[in-house]
DNA sequence: AGCCAGGCTCTCG
DNA sequence: CGAGAGCATGGC
């Protein structure tokens, strides 16, 4: 890998996705690019900031490849090794940088899955992903029962007002608040963000948990039945909230099946649109997607985003 | 204007 | 226990 740095202390190097990966696609899919959640994107600049072992990392990336070549160019201030080796895998999981052979194979295989991947190709293995547990727990309770815009807009004042920023060529670039910074705000605090006083305090408590030793890192060791069980014991996390976490952050084989957009999705697709109650949708995805269940999900929750919007339907 | 949007808890019968 | 109310904002 050839690392340069110049005479601003900037960094920069490529990372070359397996592919076909599409850069335009998959930023397309985003629901707010202009605020941060907490990263930004500009144009086809995808900007954000990692706290890494005690410091603050702004990370820029655009493409400067092709869907069949695919290469982003990461920049970012100077950084060791083990910094940078950090940044990668962060960004592998945050874009779903993954190979998508075996998945596009299986898709080959369906004929709605065959028309869904052709609409989608190069999308990658990811779509709103969080860089810590804590952050996609936080974010998954801020989605419960409303629009994912209006969650990504809440979400979006919580970062700007009380997340991590660090000055990066001219503007800011954003990391997720930490526990300490969300325990010690009020009630009232959070709720003029956007929050219900409910949602508030269930994001604070967790926060609290948080800064007094719970860490939520450790559910990425667990056994799916342990996570589902640790997080469910909190308040304001239910079996939704709890596979959201499972499959958008810690990348589980998951999906939560109680979700309205999965059910809608599932069931256009597979029921004649005629909604089906979560269990029917659990056990169809299940036996009919089996290891690639969680990505052929997401593939179908874009395809119907895709077709709903030509509809003219809300997101 | 009113209902609903990728839920969850609390209350009441 | 199961059903129902209440909640935040914004789009339709």
């Amino acid at each position: 890998m050839v690392v340069e740095s110049n005479y601003l202390g900037l960094m920069e190097w490529l990372i070359h996705p397996p592919p076909p990966f599409d850069w335009r696609l998959k930023l397309r899919f985003l629901l707010l690019p202009e605020r941060p959640t907490p990263q930004v994107v500009r144009g086809d600049e995808w900007l954000r900031a990692f706290r890494i072992g005690g410091r603050l990392i702004p990370v820029s990336v655009r493409s400067v490849g092709s869907v069949e070549k695919p290469a982003l160019k990461v920049l970012t201030d100077y950084v060791s090794e083990d910094e940078r080796g950090r940044i990668n895998s962060l960004l592998c999981s945050l874009l779903g940088l993954g190979d998508v052979k075996n998945l596009y194979d299986f898709m080959e295989r369906d004929e709605v899955l065959r028309s869904v991947k052709r609409r989608l190709y190069g999308f990658g293995r990811a779509w709103l992903m969080a860089a810590s547990v804590f952050e996609g727990v936080v974010k998954a309770i801020v989605q419960q029962q409303i629009s994912l815009r209006v969650a990504e807009n809440i979400t979006a004042n919580i970062v700007e007002r009380y997340g991590e920023k660090v000055d990066f060529r001219g503007g800011n670039a954003y990391d997720f608040p930490t526990p300490e910074t969300i325990a010690s705000l009020s009630l009232e605090e959070l709720r003029n963000c956007g929050l219900s006083f409910r949602k508030a305090e269930y994001i604070k408590e967790f926060s609290e948990r948080v800064v007094e030793g719970f860490n939520p890192e450790e559910l990425r060791g667990m056994q799916p039945e342990e996570i589902l069980e640790t997080l469910t014991s909190f308040r304001g996390i239910g079996r939704w909230t709890a596979e959201l976490v499972m499959a958008a952050t810690i990348g589980l084989n998951v999906i939560p099946a109680d979700d309205l957009g999965v059910r809608k999705a599932l069931s256009h697709f597979y029921f004649k649109g005629e909604l089906q109650p979560p269990e029917v949708i659990r056990r169809f995805a299940e036996e009919k997607f089996g290891e690639h269940l969680r990505d052929v999900t997401v593939y179908l929750l874009m395809a119907y985003r895709m077709e709903s919007q030509q509809h003219g339907l809300g997101t």
